[in-house]
Order: C-alpha cells, then structure tokens, then sequence
RNA sequence: CGGGGUGUGGCUCAGCCUGGUUAGAGCACGUGGUUUGGGACCACGAGGUCGGCGGUUCGAAUCCGCCCACCCCGACCA
C-alpha cells in the first residue's frame, strides 16, 4: 500500500487488505524470525484490553493466575498418546545449552560437550509440564477443584503462518483444572466456553456459534472439545476460542490421583480452555472495512480522540486550552481519550490516520467550535458527522459509545444470519463453498468418512455442532444414512 | 517438504541482460520557512558492508558456484 492513498479493498483482495490493516493500523509487523511477528505498541494495548477484561472474568469465577516453565521435558510429552501425536510434528526443540566459535572463528555453533541430557520442548501448550507439577499439589478430594489460569506464551512450529491468525509464537491465556467428579469437568468445560461467548459478544462485539467439535477436530488428548467459531467478512470461519473437557485421559498419563471421602484412589477429571492473540486477527476481519480498523470502543486503546485544530500559531494555546475542556471531564468519566496535540501536522492526515486505527469517536475542535462552545463529532463505524454543544456531547458520550459497541456487534450478527444457509444438499454445500462462501447447516451421520470427503473435496470442515440447533431427524446430506447420532444440523464452512 | 518468486538506505523499487569513477528515485525521516476545518509546499540535509561466502577479472550490485533468509501457492494447524 502506498502511503497517502487508500488500502487494497475486501473485495480485490481480502488477504491483502487483511495485512495493510494491520500495517495501518500500526498493529504489529512481521520480524526477522520466520513466522514471528512483532506486536507494537498500539496492537499490544489493543491485547492488554483484552487481558484486563478476560482475567477478570477468569478471577470472577474462581481461578487463580499461575506460572509454569517454557521449556518442557520431551519425556513428558509421550505421557498421553493422542496428545503426543497431536503436538509432536510442530514443536521447536532445545537441544545444547552453550554456543561456542566455529573451527573458523566466523561464526557460533552449538557446543557438542552442552548437549542436554533431556531435550527439552519449548511449550505448544502446558498440559503436561502443569501436570507433572501439579499431582503433588493434590492428595485429597479437599484439594479440589484446583482452577488455575497462565498467560504465557507458546511455539507451535507451524508450516503456515499470518500475522495474528496463526503465528509460530503466539500469546494466550491456558485454563487448567483438576475436579473430583467428571460432572464437575463438565461443568467447568461448559462454564468457561460461556465466558468466551460472553466475552466475544459483550466485549469484542462478535458474535460466535457455541457448540462441540466432532472427534477428528477436538483438541488432541481431549474426550471432547468445545468451541466458539465467529464468521469473518470473507464468510470463513474463525474459531476464536475453545474448551476441553480432557476426562481424565491426562490425569492417568500423569498418575494425579486424590483419596477420596471414602478413602480410595481415584483419578481426577481435568479441563483445559484457552484464547490467543488470534482474537486481535478476529477482531480486524469482523469489524474493519476499506478505510482500515474498526475498534469495538470496549476494547480500544483509545475510545475518543480529540484533533485540535487552528489556523494561526497564535490560536494555538487557547483551541489547546478549550480541548482540554473535553479531555479532562472525559478522563473523568473513565473514557479512555487521547489528545493528538501534535505540531506541524495538518488536521486531515490526523483524521485519516485514527481512521486507519479505529478509534470508535473522533472529536474535531477549531476556533468555530470554540467559539460556539461545541464540538464536531465523527463516528468510525457510520462515518456520521454532526456538530454538538459542548455539555450536550459530554451528558451524552458514553451512550454513544455503547450504541457504537451495539451497532457493531448487531452488524456482525445481521451479517452472519444473511450468510448462514440450511442446506439439504450435498451439491448445494458445494455450490456455497465454492462460491461466496459462508455457513452451511446440514444433516450429518456422524462418519469421519463423510467428514473426511467433504474436506477433501470442497475444503470445508465441520466447524461445530451448535448447541442451539434443534432436534431434526433426517438423512446425512453426504451418505444418506440416518442422522441419529447426532439428531441435528452440523455447521460446515471453510475456516482460517 | 514439493512448486513458484524475491533479496539494493526505514518502506516500495530502478540499475544487473551488455562488469568501468562517488549506487539512484519516490515515499518516510531531520532542520528552516510558508501552511493547517479531510492525506500541504519550497529549500537544504542525514541515511547503504547492494542477503552471506567463495570464484572469474586490472575492476563485480552486475558474470559463475554454493549457502541462507523471506514471500506466494499446496499438504498440516489455535
């Protein structure tokens, strides 16, 4: 993108558009290291909103923040079979613990003498290092539930990569819990897939499909997964967030046991759920358009920014003074607001570059305004501009921010719904994946066979079961064996 | 790991085919001035081991060899 000039539209080229989104938006860049991107500060702030809110929540319902090692011996990776198999292809490994000079002298290379004894495996996800510390936390059923949350970060050594949606080193927060009862695992696995909703929707102003994902999708080790799946603006799917119930598949692999109120041996029933700096990527392709971000005002970094304007140097101290008549009862109402005071910089690039941010409210104030005791005000979401009194854009500033917050999330959902299709047919799956795209309701047998044809030849995957479907007895619009055991519609759509 | 592509100031690229003083442009950056209600202009200025190593040559960004990195398209994935 050249500077001084619009971004790549969606509709040219949404790839593109997605990346000179987030260079405009000045979120964050790739770095020298393959698959690894640099978060700056603006994209950074954006995620410790996000943080802030989420542990909250977490807080809220019990758990407590820890922290355990990067670094994981590799033995403790083949404690559970399907878990082992699920990471082992995509895992960065350490190997030697010192550099010493090539024989040349130009260049460093590892010390064969430093070779580890165990290699350890820089964390995908901490299941097992977790495990391995925990089980001499619990000894009896007193000790449970142990709800525990980290915010770490993790390496998944992936083929792939884009900025946001999946990158070799990304940010995440891993819920890990021990029950007593695979009720209780239940429970928490539903409760904490509820907070993601709730924190998608409310917060991040995306609405999400919460259901299960079937067995060739669920998480690996897990007895089932959970999930929310948000569609972007290209109609693929996101999942934004998920939550597994892990039965006690872990627990046997690591021996956590607890006595029981009767006294006998049990192993215990154990959850993981988790989010990642991924949401940022889902939260650009679900509310950013041609002009660059759109931030739910929950979320962003700065919810009001204020552009004075004057024409005369002279002018300057008092359009300064009378701006700060709008900063500063703003900072005490609690909005977050910035003033761009910057010098030598004309009105218009400041207006396009909060544009290209996405600050949700722009507030322009010159002599006019001054004069009039109002403001000029400017909404990144409908491009709305309207003057205002001064005391009357005050009174009425966070209704408009909440009515912003609402209209993006009821835009998202309109959009979603219009591109939601019950379909009743294998050839009309096609037809929609391989066309526009979007979400495909259909009946399933429940066949990994089906499940594998169908993303074989169209590229779409099972995205969830959703919960909310209703009971619908029919054919599988692949096979055509009876539906039974799945006894509703299951959402298929190509996905990031 | 297969197919394709690219490596030259912070960014986008020209120069390479046909080797020849001091490697260019635009954007961005700095200073000064005029500007400022939707991306300003003028002047001056700073910034480069031309991805790395080796070879050919009097001389290499340019030719040859090897290596590395990154990007795009596939198979794999939060």
């Amino acid at each position: 993108m050249a500077k001084g000039q619009g971004l790549t539209t969606r509709t040219e080229d949404y790839a593109k558009w997605y990346g000179e989104v987030i260079e405009a938006g000045d979120l964050a860049e790739h770095s020298p290291v393959r698959g690894c991107m640099v978060i700056k500060p603006y994209g950074y702030a954006l995620w410790e909103n996000m943080r802030d809110v989420l542990d909250r929540m977490f807080k809220d319902t019990g758990h407590s923040n820890a922290y355990f090692p990067l670094f994981i011996p590799k033995s403790y990776l083949s404690k559970e079979a399907e878990h082992d198999e699920g990471f082992a292809k995509e895992c960065a490994i350490v190997t030697h613990s010192r550099l010493i000079p090539t024989p040349d002298g130009k260049d460093l290379m590892p010390d064969p003498s430093s070779k580890l004894e165990e290699e350890l495996i820089i964390r995908p996800t901490s299941e097992t290092i977790i495990y391995g510390a925990i089980k001499n936390w619990i000894q009896s059923y007193r000790d449970l539930p142990l709800l525990l949350n980290q915010w770490a970060n993790v390496v998944r050594w992936e083929m792939r990569t884009r900025l946001f949606l999946r990158t070799a080193e990304f940010l995440w927060q891993e819920g890990h819990t021990v029950h007593a009862t695979a009720e209780e695992a239940e429970e928490e696995t539903a409760k904490m897939l509820g907070v993601y909703a709730d924190f998608l929707e409310n917060w991040a102003a995306i609405p999400v499909l919460q259901g299960r994902k079937s067995e060739s999708e669920k998480f690996a080790g897990a007895d089932h997964t959970y999930c929310v799946e948000a569609m972007m603006q290209d109609r693929r799917a996101l999942q934004a967030g998920t939550s597994h119930n892990l039965g006690q598949n872990f627990a046997k692999g690591f021996d956590l046991t607890y006595q029981t109120q009767e006294g006998k041996l049990e192993h215990a029933w154990t959850t993981s759920w988790g989010v990642s700096t991924r949401l940022i990527g889902g939260l650009i392709m679900t509310h950013s358009d041609d002009k660059g971000l759109v931030l739910p005002p929950k979320l962003a970094p700065h919810q009001v920014v204020v552009v004075p304007i004057w024409r005369k140097d002279a002018q300057k101290d008092d359009i300064l003074a009378y701006a700060d008549k709008l900063v500063a009862p703003l900072r005490e109402k609690g909005i977050r607001v910035h003033l761009d005071a910057r010098d030598k910089m004309q009105p218009g690039k400041k207006f396009y570059e909060w544009e290209k941010k996405g600050v949700p409210l722009r507030l322009e104030v010159g002599p006019r305004d001054m004069e009039n005791d109002g403001v000029m005000t400017v909404r990144r979401d409908t491009g709305d501009k309207a003057p205002m009194a001064r005391e009357a854009f005050l009174d009425g500033v966070q209704a408009t921010l909440d009515e912003i917050q609402a209209t993006l999330l009821a835009k998202a959902r309109a959009f979603r719904e219009e591109n939601t299709h019950a379909v009743d047919s294998y050839d009309r799956l096609k037809e929609i994946v391989e066309g526009d795209g979007g979400f495909c309701r259909a009946l399933w047998c429940g066949s990994d066979a089906c499940e594998n044809q169908v993303q074989s030849e169209t590229k779409a995957t099972i995205r969830c079961i959703p919960f909310d479907e209703p009971e619908e007895k029919g054919d599988c619009i692949i096979c055509g064996e009876s539906n039974e055991k799945i006894g509703k519609r299951i959402v298929w759509s190509k996905a990031y």
